[in-house]
DNA sequence: GACGGCCGTCCGACACTATCGGATAGATTT
DNA sequence: AAATCTATCCGATAGTGTCGGACGGCCGTC
């Protein structure tokens, strides 16, 4: 069952290769010793790793300055579409904005993290930080929440012993108690909030999709501005998630 | 210049890692073994690599069964949302789509290969295939000839002999004088046609962007079934073309 | 209920190969 | 014109990825 065993070190070239691109992902671009600087790394060893990834069409370089290329897209897009949940839930969550004019999510659970599967966002949210995969701690968001609430509780350990309970923002939960208890009432109302957990001034609401077992598939979310999102108007937010999360259980079960 | 020198046998295992990020890209999902089966790699290779990934959080495992995870979306979707020329492109060619409710099409080359960065389609193209990053031969594709035909000679000539001019569909452009030759009424003309060169039955109208200098940035396409695009409503597509062309030059002009 | 096949995982030895420092050539600046 | 930056290339070493085999769990079959 767990598989972490004594050999955790594994296949370092390959970790290099994805530090590289990770740098490229955040930075956008780098030239050869700017990348073997911040990453601490011989030249010639970023150099092969570079020429490596060229080859293989992943980089593009333009006169010495490399960036990450066009297939990258594709693979991300590939895998987007041929996620049938993804593809089951979306419709939902981008009528659930438009109803609230708020943001909207779809979340999973992935390797630990909240991953959002679905964004989208009603006609007054104007920014648009948050892309399709994007990851947050389980602990912080209200969809995490809302997933962790009902997973087992040695994955609920197991999870925050991987990444942990820092502060991120000024509501963030930091003591395991006080989570634990909090997951107990998630459980009993079947709605999850996050005030400032993770960003300061958002508040998000979330609740989950369960299957016959009881098992997350993932959480529906609103989330918007704490002071919009006042306590009269916030009723008829749980409402629409509600109807939401009713709308993709019938969905779910039709497939 | 030219590095692609003695050296080009370079980081085996980085290449094997994506020889299976390909195979999951394309078959879903995949277990150690059939993987290892397919790619005529030994298991332990195999598991080691995908164990090597999964650390990395770029892979999901349900019990055996690998697929690629929601952290590669993320790569994709932050790339192409950093592409400053596509956020100044596309709102260009979905109106392209909207207006000839076809499906229209902004490409660069990358690697040598066309590389659509921007797809739309009007209201009346149901297919949906083409995704954002897909590539295709220079050679057979409106988009590809397009920029091809403003290439400096050299490059045209390391294209055509990296990725060949095999035949694809009934119309694909196979003899090499032949391309040359179209490629200099391209330039004359400021268009290019692709009559059934990729996909069978399918008629591509494409124009190039070029900067002061005449090298070409990209270029525009719109698409659709030859039967459809017939003589008397082409004049129109051309022209709507034009229009989309003049609107990005504008735009670049303006940055 | 026991057996056989298949699976994922783990181990260990060897050959290989990724790494790393240094050297070279080109470009750009002082 | 010299100096300093860059990317690229080379060669030797040690570390490491590879590969075959073995273990144990799971499932279907006999």
């Amino acid at each position: 069952m767990a598989q972490q065993g004594p050999g955790t070190k594994q296949l370092k070239s390959v970790r290099t290769t994805f530090k590289i691109v990770e740098y490229l992902k955040h930075e956008t671009t780098g030239s050869v010793s700017a990348i073997a600087d911040q990453l601490e790394l011989p030249k010639s060893t970023v150099h092969s790793h570079l020429t490596t990834l060229n080859q293989l069409g992943y980089l593009r370089n333009d006169d010495g300055t490399y960036r990450l290329g066009y297939r990258l897209v594709h693979l991300g897009r590939t895998i987007e579409q041929s996620d049938e949940l993804r593809r089951i839930v979306a419709p939902t969550i981008e009528t659930l904005a438009n109803e609230t004019d708020e943001q909207a999510y779809f979340a999973i659970e992935e390797n630990g993290l909240a991953t959002n599967i679905v964004v989208a966002e009603g006609t007054c949210s104007i920014r648009r930080e948050f892309l399709p995969g994007g990851q947050a701690r389980m602990t912080n968001t209200a969809t995490g929440k809302a997933i962790l609430a009902h997973l087992p509780p040695e994955r609920i350990d197991e999870i925050i012993q991987r990444w942990g309970m820092p502060a991120e923002a000024p509501g963030t939960i930091t003591d395991e108690d006080e989570l634990y208890a909090e997951l107990e009432t998630i459980r009993a109302d079947g709605i999850a909030y996050a005030r400032a957990e993770s960003i300061k001034g958002l508040l998000e609401i979330a609740m989950p999709i369960l299957d016959d077992d009881g098992q997350p598939h993932g959480a529906v979310e609103v989330a918007g501005p704490i002071k919009r999102l006042d306590d009269e108007c916030r009723e008829r937010l749980v409402d629409d998630i509600e109807t939401a999360v009713n709308e993709i259980e019938v969905n779910l079960s039709l497939r």
